[in-house]
DNA sequence: GTCTATATTTCGATAGAC
DNA sequence: GTCTATCGAAATATAGAC
């Protein structure tokens, strides 16, 4: 299995090789530019965290060597451990990028909305997230399949408020009439895992699609079928 | 994190240890005994893959040591060997079990039932197998992660086909009028990945409700709201 | 069939020249 | 800040005694 992953990397280290691009003009060296240096490092880093992003999704934490992670972001490996000191520092700030990503789209979950169109709208950043940061999703997936080892504190604080706050206005919300009754936690639970099937299991769609990535129509209309289904199973319509 | 692995693990070592049984009578070590040695050798079988389904769930596939796997079974890592040439055919073996035991629960959506049961009786063995092989339904989820290496062919063949057949089904209870029109695709997605999110998320879902399993209690009254908004939603109700 | 000891490979991480 | 060479640890797999 090893040498599939390694057949699979070497197209993505290829495409990564085109995007270099070179701003640095001619200076004297031995002079320190603190401003320069700062971009280039942040540049640099935010080449690795993008690689090990994909790395990581597709071999696991343990899978994912540090040499594929260098060459994927087209870096020697030394480099890599140069920006961080070990393997698991990259993850754990990938890890994080994604749930600052997804906690941003869980404001969009405005209770003030109204049910109808605050979970159309929440439904809707979901499915894109899902599109546009397919890995990240996977890399959640995994570390909470695992035991969330690195951010089970993210869960029992950050999240679990959330989920709370957002249960009371759906009883709330229930308790007016406006929607039927049913457990909020299953509710979101079901939104979760829905949104987030189209990005952990792309590939297993995809193979069931004809080998062929969704269109745009495809995903405008997967969009609207989940959005159909969730929200008049809860007594509501789209809007 | 390899420690935090090994902090789990030899609680679960421990408690693998408790089940062993002494099968065999005092007879003359020289003479072959075919058929009890076949037991011990599938017994012994039984025992590593049931070992290496939670490994492979908790670890993934490189995270997943022969040793760990060894432990768990509580065996020596030498005998794992014996019965297994490589990890890779420990993987392959799990993962064709959890297929298998799939694919007989796909059979449960009986189109022959009318839409409102079919579904129901398919949802609710989803939802129990969720509950009984939460690690088989991880290592399904991981492989599709990372590209399906192993059952890509199963994807393209056999579980193409059944949901080919099904969604021909849907379609025509939906041009009788029998339930709303939805791309039959879309409500598979959305049966298998909520009822798969109880196993695979089994993790996030047992710390937001408090740190604690679902009872007995809990489980039903999760079925029964996956069954009721799922149904409500494509213009059915639950049977 | 069981189990100890080990061969071989691979990977994370670092030293040190430039 | 970059990069070659390499150390040390860990893992897969096997050899060979029992």
């Amino acid at each position: 299995m090893t040498e599939f992953f390694l057949t699979i990397w070497s197209s993505i280290v290829a495409t990564c090789l085109i995007g270099q691009v070179f701003s640095g003009k001619n200076v004297v060296s031995t002079e320190p530019i603190p401003f320069r240096q700062t971009s280039k490092r942040s540049q640099n880093q935010k080449l690795i965290l993008e690689a090990a992003e994909k790395v990581f999704a597709e071999a696991g934490f343990a899978g994912a060597t540090t040499q594929l992670i260098a060459d994927v972001a087209g870096l020697p490996k030394a480099n890599v451990h140069y920006y961080f000191k070990t393997k698991e520092e990259i993850y754990r700030r990938v890890v994080y990028n994604i749930f600052d990503i997804w906690m941003e789209a869980a404001s969009a979950f405005d209770t003030e909305l109204g049910p109808s169109e605050a979970l159309c709208r929440y439904i809707d950043i979901k499915m894109d997230l899902s599109r546009s940061h397919p890995n990240g999703s996977r890399v959640w997936a995994a570390e909470v399949m695992h035991g969330a080892p690195i951010i089970q504190d993210y869960l029992e604080g950050r999240l679990k408020e959330w989920s709370t706050d957002r249960g009371l206005h759906i009883e709330r919300w229930i308790a007016n009439g406006e929607m039927d009754a049913i457990d909020p936690a299953h509710l979101l639970y079901m939104i979760w895992s829905t949104t987030q099937h189209y990005a952990d299991f792309g590939h297993q769609i995809e193979t069931l699609n004809g080998g062929v990535p969704y269109t745009d129509e495809q995903w405008q209309a997967a969009k609207l079928s989940v959005k159909t289904i969730i929200l008049k199973g809860v007594g509501l319509s789209v809007v």
